[in-house]
RNA sequence: CGGGGUGUAGCGCAGUUGGUAGCGCACGUGGUUUGGGACCAUGGGGCCGGGAGUUCGAGUCUCUUCACCCCGACCA
């Protein structure tokens, strides 16, 4: 191996973020588009996105929601009825003032999420018990006027899932929030193969409005945590503000109860960075575009053309996202191309290997050949597509569960998160206490893992501490 | 929005005291090749990030602006 074959991106351990953006341009996921801060997801990149989709699309329906779509402008009045949620987005709102030749009577807000107008119409269509609960969700755009960006993590607009629902209890709309956060964690498990850290956010991380935020929380290869999807208990904070009222079964007009979630392209960033490797992606294989690579080797070779043709048929039957690489490049330039675009498993045909009756089969995530049977070979593949699945969980879960350590005051939360770990953290009701953590180390509370503890103190106050919470560098 | 860095062909880079732009890879064409980034031949490609200035002359000097990267403040 005289070159090296990854001299066109940054080494992961050196310069993690020159990794990351030399990973998401060179292999075609993204690439910037001309204003600042946006991106252009190339269709590489876009078919993860949707493979994500027809996962949760089935999760939904399972959970009874339907898919609905709500315009993008606001009425900017609309942000300004929850005292919190204007003030959490005001900043980084984009704003219509100008259009159809004219100033506008009234600014329209682009939307930077949807609570406002979708609670809006719910105001309208929802009058009694009977209604409730009412859960839509939608695909869409979102704004968000960011001062840094980069590429799938932080875009001035990005696409996602909003899922927003009414019921008629206080516990309804709390379960919603639960059951969803759980969808998303096993998004993660079934999917991504990425072990999500579940729970509430503490008061300064929460969203504005909320009552509760939950979030799933994955730990990146550099040890910093990235916020993957965010469920909340609205309570009746949004209900109150745009009037949603029913009447209960004693006749009574009542407010509903709100939740609201969504994950966004963002976790397409999360899984490069949980996956990813020296030699660039490594998708799992759930969602990777192409899940077995067929390289023939010595493309006249009558023998080659047949075991591949039969080979790419049997992978298509079987539902396999299969690709034959019949270009004129190189064997050892297309290894090395589709390791670095991540495809879970390539199968070298060849001659050499074809006169045994076999076929070579290398799989991304251990980067390790062996040579199969010709006519058990597709079977072989397509179960060891499930088996490279567990083996990226369980890497990723050993990698986190490895990086996490107790911290009991301020200075070891530093020399935790210093070592790109994650903290385990007592500490007592005060909020400020959070926030000193944050002023000291840069680290921010990401989640609380425990409610109600007793007999520990509180890392920072030493007073009395009631939860355990994870406090880490985050994205 | 502060502090630092980088912008020259798609990518990676050279370009001397200012004298009118080059190399490798990639790309087109013809041919030979194919088990870890093949080879020969022959082509195409540049508002030197943008604007303004100094100068007879600017990739090079000055100012300004934009984009990207890093470190802080703000966020999915």
């Amino acid at each position: 191996m005289a070159k090296n074959f990854v001299e066109n991106i940054a080494d992961m351990e050196a310069d993690f973020p020159q990794w990351y953006t030399d990973v998401v341009t060179k292999t075609e996921l993204v690439d910037y588009g001309p204003v600042k801060g946006t991106m252009v997801i190339r269709p590489y990149g876009y078919e993860i996105w949707e493979n994500i989709q027809n996962y949760l699309n089935k999760e939904f329906k399972k959970e009874g929601v339907k898919n609905a779509y709500f315009p993008m402008f606001i009425p900017e009045s609309f942000l300004k009825r929850e005292a919190e949620h204007v003030e959490g987005f005001a900043p980084e709102v984009a704003v219509v003032t100008y259009a159809g030749g004219k100033e506008l009577d009234e600014k329209l807000v682009v939307r930077p999420t949807s609570e406002t107008i979708i609670c809006e119409m719910y105001s309208k269509w929802i009058n009694s018990y009977r209604d409730l609960p009412v859960k839509m969700n939608q695909w869409c755009n979102i704004v968000r006027w960011e001062k840094t960006t980069r590429p799938f993590l932080r875009t001035s607009e990005f696409l996602w899932q909003e899922g927003h629902t009414v019921y008629s209890t206080a516990e309804g709309a709390k379960e919603d929030a639960l059951r969803m956060l759980d969808v998303y964690r096993r998004l993660g498990e079934e999917c991504l193969a990425i072990p999500f850290f579940t729970g509430k956010k503490t008061e300064s991380e929460k969203f504005p409005g909320a009552l509760e935020t939950y979030t799933i929380e994955a730990m990146m290869h550099d040890g910093k945590s990235l916020q993957s999807g965010t469920s909340h208990n609205l309570g009746q904070n949004f209900a109150k503000a745009f009037n949603i009222k029913f009447l209960n079964k004693e006749g009574v007009l009542e407010y509903g109860y709100s939740s609201s979630w969504g994950v966004s392209t963002r976790l397409i960033g999360a899984l490069i960075m949980v996956h990813g490797d020296n030699r660039g992606l490594v998708l799992p294989p759930r969602v990777a575009p192409i899940q077995v690579v067929i390289v023939p080797i010595g493309g006249e070779n009558e023998q080659v053309l047949l075991a591949t043709k039969e080979l790419e048929e049997k992978f298509s039957e079987g539902g396999v996202r299969v690709y034959t690489d019949r270009t004129e490049n190189s064997p050892g330039w297309k290894f090395n191309q589709w390791e670095m675009k991540g495809v879970p498993i390539r199968i070298e045909v060849g001659p050499r290997d074809l006169a045994m009756g076999q076929v070579t089969v290398f799989r991304r995530d251990e980067l390790t050949k062996q040579q199969v049977r010709l006519e058990g070979a597709a079977e072989f593949a397509t179960n060891l597509l499930d088996e490279i699945h567990t083996n990226m969980f369980e890497k990723a879960k050993k990698f986190r569960d490895e990086r996490i350590e107790r911290a009991n005051s301020v200075e070891e939360i530093l020399k935790v998160v210093d070592d790109k770990k994650f903290a385990r953290v007592d500490i007592c009701e005060d909020e400020n206490c959070c926030l000193k953590v944050k002023e000291k180390t840069t680290a921010t509370s990401r989640m609380i893992e425990e409610e109600n503890i007793s007999g520990k103190n509180c890392a920072v106050c030493g007073k009395k501490a009631t939860r355990t919470v994870l406090f880490a560098r985050s994205y």
